[in-house]
DNA sequence: CTAACATGCCGTCAGTGTCT
DNA sequence: AGACACTGACGGCATGTTAG
């Protein structure tokens, strides 16, 4: 939280922090309290679940009924049911599993491939709609969205893909993480999915740098194993090394905050996949919607055309 | 102006699935 | 079987909005 370098609002904070424990309901992001605000009656089991919110907001009415009808289910049984229910990644890679030009979430090649960045690859529209503020909309095969402005040309114009990984980070903004400059001037960094982690003598970090260094913890660099290790640092100490209980705390605490910091990073990347399904689930409800008004139109046309006159 | 509420983001924990 | 990734849940913080 320190590195956001915020001014506290004490009372605030205060004052939210007893509305937390008081039981009233606190106030909730919207990503969060899309799903949770319906699936919150499901969680009557004491402690947490680990259900996929997609998955309870889709069976959704099932669970209520059961839960009316038959007030405790076995809890094993409820479990593997929605365990069989894939989360809204794997709900979004199979949603756009038939559109070659849609990439999967997850899927870094639409950065890497030849495409520019945040410009996919698209498929041939089928579809072109216009909505009430002069957007173009084009269906591809599948259901892929794409939209342009009035000014382009046309389909040839399209631009953004809306259900498309366009907001994921650049390869070179997601590279590093974590950057703290020591005090001797030496850089650390995180690097996700790297496979080293090299640990800095003496070097102490500033603690609002995250978990790169805590406390009188040592700083600890994760870098490729190829690459040439500066002078002054030392590989972390493997754990078939470690004798004393001293050095088997610290190597526990050295894989607690290797975890930590991976999991930290693992859930902003889940965030981020998050905005990017609701993204995509909404421009699938405006496309859905435009060609739904389309198809009416279509069958009033129809009726006008075949149904006999009355006059 | 201020308290209360809303919103958005974050870090952490824990359960589950997948991979090796 | 263990390691690891993914993600829901929870609580905290900062900031914006609104009603009194």
């Amino acid at each position: 939280m320190s590195k956001r370098g915020r001014k506290k609002y004490v009372q605030t904070n205060i004052r939210q922090m007893a509305m937390a424990t008081v039981g009233s309901q606190p106030a909730r992001c919207v990503t969060d309290s899309v799903v949770e605000s319906r699936s919150a009656h499901l969680q009557t089991r004491a402690g947490r679940t680990a259900v996929p919110a997609v998955a309870q907001v889709a069976t959704i009415t099932e669970t209520d009924e059961s839960a009316d009808s038959e007030g405790v289910i076995d809890s094993h049984k409820h479990r593997e049911i929605l365990s069989q229910r894939p989360s809204y990644r794997r709900i979004l890679n199979e949603l756009s599993s038939d559109v070659p030009g849609v990439p999967k979430i997850g899927e870094e090649k639409s950065e890497e491939g030849g495409s520019p960045p945040g410009i996919t690859t698209m498929a041939v529209p089928t579809s072109i709609y216009q909505t009430s503020t002069g957007q173009y909309i084009a269906i591809a095969q599948g259901g892929a969205v794409q939209l342009s402005n009035p000014g382009s040309e046309g389909v040839q114009g399209l631009q953004a893909l809306t259900m498309t990984n366009s907001g994921a980070p650049p390869p070179s903004a997601a590279l590093v993480h974590y950057a703290a400059q020591a005090a001797d001037g030496k850089q650390q960094f995180f690097v996700p999915g790297s496979q080293v982690v090299v640990q800095d003598e003496e070097t102490e970090l500033d603690p609002s740098h995250m978990a790169v260094a805590t406390g009188d913890m040592p700083a600890y660099q994760i870098r490729a194993p190829a690459t040439a290790l500066p002078q002054g640092v030392v590989m972390a100490a493997s754990p078939g090394s470690l004798h004393g209980p001293q050095q088997l705390a610290e190597e526990a605490t050295r894989k607690r905050e290797l975890r930590l910091m991976k999991n930290r990073e693992a859930a902003k990347e889940c965030r981020r996949r998050k905005k990017e399904y609701v993204k995509c689930l909404e421009s699938r409800v405006a496309i859905l919607e435009v060609q739904n008004k389309k198809l009416i139109e279509e069958l009033e046309t129809l009726k006008d055309i075949y149904s006999p006159k009355t006059d």
